[in-house]
DNA sequence: ACAGGCGCTTGATCCAGAGCAAGTGCCAAA
DNA sequence: TTTGGCACTTGCTCTGGATCAAGCGCCTGT
């Protein structure tokens, strides 16, 4: 089940600080106070880059730590026996990979980075053990947790009722909302997977996913080139995702 | 935003105790010792009781306590703005409810008593202060999140690549799988909810539930009575979920 | 015992998206 | 610069499940 050491993996030596990332009102920390983020810096001291197309973690692997996405971009995947496989999510900056491993302290999926990407190593129990201490941090880990199963919810709402174009008009309003956090530009945006990933994610065949790209180009919504995306219309989009557009 | 208070609502004012409930080896209290279920006795104070077709709690609602059902089935669904309506899980005795509220200090789903129903009230906010003192309970409430996880990648893989049958054959083995965890046959089983509300949680429509159930029935894998449900082949429904059966 | 209604089944038709196939465009390696 | 391959697009056909429609059966309340 143990996953061999994958050549991936590199440990930076340099002294990592939550307390001075940029990113510490998206990530982790977020609420918390200097003092406390101090401690945080103590057990975070780690990160790890994950070139474009390897694995973070497998299915099956043993569950140490989470990882906070410093920079990069990560999909996670399930399979089932039968080699069906589903996109979960994809994840950006600020945002943590791992938490399906706590359970059965085995990872239950994989996470592949899609660009050449940067994660904080987050050893899980010395977090635990931190947030009995700090109990701004234990509340928004469960928060992090709870939002994990909200948009959980999200997504099986999107799966079990909605049709092709709202799936990919949700997907992207999702994404540039996300972006739009993060400082990027609201309307234009370079997607980081292919097709056929966007397709397993959204429940649908890559094939309709093209279509429904050059649907949203024909009707004006989007300018599409390739994976470079303009957003022209967002409340088109947003119509869709509605069921107003009908 | 708020609810006006169910007519539902009756607390119960005997004592209530973890300790000596015979779900403690299901629910919140697995692995921990006499002494620290007592503390949590000291928490769990009330139960409630919903009767059938009654919310034990509304989207919007706000969020203070999770529910550990005693007795009962319920079911969980999120709706859309346009008023899609999507079922999320259904929740046997021993299993928690109310972690969506957890992120935004507000429910994010209904919770439904598909028949006459009793919960234990668990305040979260004692919940969060005792877990700091007790590591195992911190840890096992973590794990249960965790798991709530999981579980929702597996509908999402279910949702988003199994075929109508495939999806009802991995609805009823989890079903009977969870029933037998609580010592209940493996094999006869009365459904209790709707053909509709199993539509939704499948992405299904009603009809087509009930076209599998009677395909089911005439292949001799089911014997199918209203929802009266006698498992005559598992072997069958689960080469049917790992796709061995095409 | 009876009536009413809801939940369920089943048949017939329709259609969104899958599947298949061919061709294009872009990037990377030789 | 050329070549190969992968990602993507697009047209055509097919089909699983949705939709529409009719009828049945089983509770529940009177």
């Amino acid at each position: 089940m143990q996953s061999p050491p994958s050549s991936a993996i590199r440990l930076e030596p340099f002294k990592v600080a939550c307390s001075s990332c940029n990113l510490r009102e998206l990530c982790l920390p977020v609420g918390m106070s200097n003092q406390q983020l101090e401690r945080l810096d103590d057990i975070v001291a780690t990160r790890r880059s994950v070139p474009r197309g390897e694995s973070l973690f497998h299915v099956g692997d043993a569950f140490n730590s989470l990882y906070a996405v410093r920079t990069g971009f990560f999909k996670t995947c399930v399979s089932s026996e039968d080699g069906r496989d589903q996109v979960t999510g994809f994840q950006m900056a600020g945002e943590l990979l791992g938490l399906d491993g706590i359970g059965t302290d085995r990872h239950t999926c994989d996470a592949v980075a899609l660009e050449d990407s940067q994660v904080c190593v987050i050893p899980f129990h010395q977090l635990e053990d931190l947030s009995r201490e700090l109990s701004d941090l234990q509340r928004h880990f469960h928060k992090i947790m709870s939002r994990e199963i909200v948009r959980d919810h999200g997504v099986m709402l999107l799966l079990g009722s909605m049709r092709a174009e709202e799936r990919l008009a949700a997907f992207l309003l999702n994404l540039t909302q996300r972006l739009r956090t993060r400082g990027f530009s609201a309307n234009s945006l370079i997607l980081r997977m292919t097709r056929e990933e966007i397709g397993s994610y959204l429940g649908l065949k890559l094939e309709t996913v093209s279509r429904a790209f050059s649907r949203f180009q024909d009707d004006g919504i989007l300018s599409v080139k390739q994976r470079q995306i303009e957003v022209l219309d967002a409340e088109a989009l947003q119509r869709l995702v509605n069921g107003t557009a009908c």
